[in-house]
DNA sequence: GTCTATAGCCGGATAGAC
DNA sequence: GTCTATCCGGCTATAGAC
């Protein structure tokens, strides 16, 4: 016996699947309320328009990939261990999807572009967070322009994401999680830090 | 009095700007054949369907940013030149268009992961040759292991556009640039550059 | 809050004249 | 190759009973 919130809930976690899977656009409300095991009329009931549920799934999808990012950074204290956890984080998530979905937030950002404004300042809003969460892990350490540097390492992250997810294969975060090694090296020096052993 | 090639030209054309601008679901085929000046009767004559006006979509995209990233290396013999090449030329590009577009294939590639096989398979085609160009010019300075280095930093451009995008600002693409930079002094030192030493 | 029913439109796709 | 006409299904959204 599903309480309002509940079937609320449902509605958006099944829409943040099927976004997720197949986009925005392809997936139409019948499905999505069926596959929440409710009635279009509950949906309309909670979600004015199909805009309105668009922005609840982002706001999920924000709020579940920032907080897995922070319970995956918290127990590191270095600096630099803090934003490799952060990759760590994209490849594990990568590894256990079968590299076939990718990452929401970039998916719907570049199906949606400016098409509904409202979402497209949420998904701004998502990636200064992440950005703001590496390179306050950076700042940490002293290093000059962090937030430059952190969108940098975002950017390759994203693109990283993207082409494992186009090639069915770890390699492209794998090559990113390196290159992010060497940028890393080069903003803070082992000097800085402790000591730091290159990868390759 | 336009010649059969003429008008499938002008409908992949269209089909090009409307899906760059709202994306592939979002597109109907009689939009886009007005948009060309043509009939849907013309649309299907050319392209059994939907799929299929997609592909050849891709497949444009695909030449037109791979000739100009080739036109834009052509002219430097330096490698590093060559790959910072590639990135001036999406800043150029997000720069003319207001930062309101990214990359054609980036936001296809999102919204599309694998509900169109074919479609798929052609975008990692596109990334492979856009990695494939930027290995080129980093092995030709003796680069270890060029093709991960080039995966990392096509991921970087990528992610770049797409935060361009999203923040509509040129900020990220140049912070990618900052770094890219740096990876390439890492991987290609001013001593080896003009030695361009072969490795094996 | 949940449900059924349906409006009204637009989607992709087809048939066949010219 | 181009055009008109149309089928049919799915789409978003609404109306109103319960």
């Amino acid at each position: 016996m599903p309480h309002a919130t509940d079937t609320r809930e449902r509605l958006i976690e099944s829409a943040s699947e099927l976004f997720w899977e197949r986009g925005y656009a392809a997936v139409g409300l019948a499905e999505i309320a069926a596959s929440a095991g409710a009635r279009q009329g509950s949906l309309y009931h909670f979600f004015p328009a199909k805009d309105d549920l668009l922005l609840a799934v982002i706001d999920r999808q924000s709020a579940l990939i920032l907080g897995a990012i922070d319970a995956a950074m918290s127990g590191r204290t270095d600096g630099r261990e803090r934003v490799m956890a952060v990759a760590d984080f994209y490849r594990g998530f990568m590894e256990r999807t079968g590299c076939g979905l990718g990452c929401p937030m970039s998916n719907l950002s570049g199906e949606i572009g400016d098409s509904v404004p409202r979402a497209a300042a949420r998904i701004a809003a998502f990636y200064a967070a992440l950005v703001g969460r590496i390179a306050g892990a950076m700042e940490s350490q002293g290093v000059f322009e962090a937030d430059q540097q952190a969108a940098a390492i975002v950017a390759m992250l994203q693109g990283a994401v993207l082409q494992t997810r186009v090639s069915k294969t770890l390699g492209p975060i794998d090559s990113a999680r390196v290159a992010m090694g060497v940028i890393l090296d080069v903003a803070m020096p082992a000097a800085e830090r402790e000591l730091s052993v290159q990868g390759a």
